[in-house]
DNA sequence: TATATTGTTACACC
DNA sequence: TGGTGTAACAATAT
């Protein structure tokens, strides 16, 4: 499931794949994934040049032409697959699952093809992403009053961090960095990892925290962000970058998706546990985190 | 067939 | 009015 780091690997290959390309066609499929979908989302598009491709929060922003952007947002299992003219996918020997192999698929739902005939397809097997063609000042706008700071940005200091947290002092740390107003980007797998990194259980209540642990928290949140982006995300689910390959981040998973398993803290004999937290199934070790 | 899945949002409530 | 917490929602696999 894309987060921050599985959408940051998303948008630095669209910009080396599709920037300056020129739409030829759009094909939509699936009418209910375009927001405010009219005959004017394909007219707008077609011809136009693809400009930089970016990222706020888990949003993808790419801009059209001179005054349009093209948000995407992925959801639980949205994908962007980029496919030449061939065909053919050469990921380098990686593996590819099965269904991607020959796109589109019975999940593409919406499909670009450029004027040098190559394709970018959007597949989403459960439906939830969504795309919206809006003005480019619209796009910068709205999602400063959406979306708090960008981890990975330098005004994330610890400062700004302690800020966030006090703003929500009452509240469980989990839910708090899952907030997207309070911090862009976090979802479920990297929250749970951020905790296990500072040693911290994620129920505890914001307000309990020591300054120590508030510090190894920043920290925690900008090494595993920033170490996910390196190995390129994590695919637990249908998550894949946009030539179809998985991320290579699972294997630095401390807690999520480990349940049973032994922790993996060095000297720690704990047994990663999974637990229903806000609404959300959440793992941690209770031998080392506190 | 019931259930789990997760980011987002609608909505009830104080 | 605004902040908060809960449930609903999307569609599918198992």
């Amino acid at each position: 499931m894309p987060e921050l780091p599985e959408v940051e690997t998303i948008v630095r290959d669209l910009n080396k794949k599709i920037k300056g390309k020129v739409i030829k066609s759009v094909q939509v499929r699936v009418p209910k994934l375009v927001k405010n979908l009219n005959t004017k989302f394909v007219q707008a598009l077609l011809g136009q040049k693809v400009g930089s491709v970016t990222r706020r929060a888990k949003l993808i922003k790419v801009k059209i032409g001179q005054q349009k952007t093209l948000l995407i947002h992925l959801k639980l299992t949205g994908q962007l697959i980029y496919r030449e003219k061939s065909g053919k996918l050469t990921a380098g020997g990686h593996p590819i699952p099965q269904d991607l192999k020959d796109l589109p698929n019975k999940f593409t739902h919406i499909i670009f093809t450029f004027t040098d005939e190559s394709h970018l397809f959007y597949n989403d097997l459960r439906k939830f992403g969504w795309m919206n063609l809006v003005s480019e000042s619209a796009a910068e706008k709205l999602p400063n009053q959406e979306f708090g700071p960008e981890p990975l940005s330098p005004e994330f200091t610890l400062e700004k961090f302690k800020q966030v947290l006090a703003k929500k002092s009452g509240q469980p740390l989990k839910k708090v960095l899952m907030e997207q107003k309070n911090i862009a980007g976090i979802g479920n797998i990297y929250t749970d990892e951020v905790c296990f990194y500072a040693g911290v259980k994620p129920t505890r209540q914001v307000k309990s925290l020591k300054p120590q642990e508030t510090e190894r928290l920043w920290q925690g949140t900008r090494h595993i962000l920033k170490s996910a982006i390196k190995h390129r995300g994590t695919s637990v689910d249908t998550y894949v970058d946009i030539s179809g390959r998985q991320g290579g981040y699972i294997p630095y998973l401390k807690v999520y998706d480990r349940v049973g398993q032994k922790c993996k803290r060095q000297n720690c004999h704990g047994v990663v546990k999974k637990i229903k937290f806000n609404g959300r199934g959440t793992h941690y070790c209770d031998q080392c985190q506190r």
